[in-house]
DNA sequence: ATCGAAACGGGTTGCCGGTTCCGATTCTAT
DNA sequence: ATAGAATCGGAACCGGCAACCCGTTTCGAT
């Protein structure tokens, strides 16, 4: 865990610092985790700069961009999640670990603006970091399945925008609405039982990805209202050096 | 300069306004409209006034802020669906009505980034409009749960914590699952039937006397003078209990 | 103690988008 | 037709932010 933690960026960095730079990259992370954390990916980079106190140059040495600091700074939490997960895979109840395992991250997430950021799909965490936790989720709603604990027309797919959905609603539910409500309501849509609906049926499996502008790559969903152009910043700078020279 | 504004108010506008300015307003209305529903408020304004064949400052003299634009561009919509729920409030079986009206909205909602926007709360419709329509939907409510079609300790703000989570939902459910799923799903959450989880009671809200001490149930509207507390008998014997217990 | 390289910091640049300003244009009352 | 007010258009302004640059400082091997 506390290599896991080490190695999160480059993994002979930590090994060949200087030591003055070895504790600002530290001091960095650091605040960088309780200031996404606190208000998610919009901190302005200066900020966590200012909390670390060091200058943005800093920062910049550290970290390629502000992209990869919030990715750094975010995908152990993830990783915890996905460990959690593999461990609970053959324990206990299938049924009470899943109902209780789901609760619980979404109860952890909801506090955590850069969890959410990166759980809701407005950023894309780290390539794999995601992936094995969806993974490593499908297995505790299969077994919970299997249990006859959930019903089985529901899909990870499905768990995944449930869960998305429950960090929403969590996040934002009005004053009027206890912590977990939504989500324990959430789960009772989760449960075999008397139903009436019948879930509309999934499309056959197709990637309909819109691609970035510049590199080609797969572009995230868009944060604001206007839809995304590229895949990340570097390939948005990119454009705009190239417009600028366009015009020159 | 305080003319200005004051000509920018909407409700008088059209009456006296110069023929190329009620053009011109419809326009940039127009145009604001079709951009706000495509890209939510991420639109830059200047990206409206060029649909609009209009500069930006003509954009400003109809309307005070982007804000203010939104919100006329937005606020018809809400307004027609408050009025829908109105007139289905007397209207069929409770229970389809209300299913069926949730998932309408949902759905018309979700093709809409501007309503998104609006209802998830991102963005205050207007004062008063997106009251109305929470008012209207709460009636559905109350209806469809006295001829138990719905839980009985739902509130109002449940459900429309869970309207915007539905809306997240769909919006950004990834490319295996289909449209309307996570409506449906939520809507089962809805029904009454066999459940496991207790909702966790929600504060003691202020001023609400419609939810019930126990359950969170609605209470109906007393009739005497002092406000009813519980849903129902069973309930009230509940609290005695409980309260005699502590007492020992 | 010294010196070169590594690291620092924060000033600077470029971009973006909302808002304002003002000279040019268009409408309408006369 | 004309004057003058209403309206228009878009350039300019402004605050905010990510990312870059470079003169200065610090580290640590010798």
């Amino acid at each position: 865990m506390a290599e896991r933690r080490l190695s999160s960026l480059p993994s002979q960095a930590s090994a060949s610092l200087r030591s003055d730079a070895r504790r600002n990259r530290a001091l960095v992370l650091q605040a960088a985790r309780s200031a996404f954390e606190e208000a998610g990916l919009g901190v302005p980079l200066g900020e966590i700069a200012r909390r670390a106190g060091v200058g943005t140059g800093t920062v910049y040495r550290h970290f390629p961009s502000k992209e990869a600091l919030f990715r750094a700074a975010v995908s152990d939490r993830i990783v915890l999640f996905t460990d959690t997960a593999r461990e609970l895979a053959h324990v206990g109840d299938p049924g009470t670990v899943f109902y209780r395992y789901l609760s619980a991250v979404i109860r952890l997430t909801v506090r955590n603006k850069a969890l959410c950021d990166a759980l809701e799909g407005r950023f894309e965490a780290s390539p794999g970091v995601e992936e094995a936790f969806r993974e490593a989720l499908a297995v505790l709603l299969r077994r919970a399945q299997q249990a006859d604990a959930v019903r089985k027309d529901v899909t990870i797919d499905d768990l995944m925008a449930l869960l998305m959905g429950c960090l929403s609603m969590e996040q934002r539910r009005g004053p009027g609405v206890a912590q977990g409500r939504m989500t324990a309501l959430a789960c009772d849509s989760l449960r075999p039982g008397r139903r009436v609906t019948k879930l509309p049926a999934n499309p056959p499996a197709e990637r309909n990805e819109t691609q970035c502008g510049v590199c080609g790559g797969a572009v995230a969903p868009a944060r604001t209202g206007r839809p995304a152009r590229y895949c990340g910043a570097a390939c948005r700078q990119k454009a705009h050096r190239e417009r600028a020279r366009a015009r020159a």
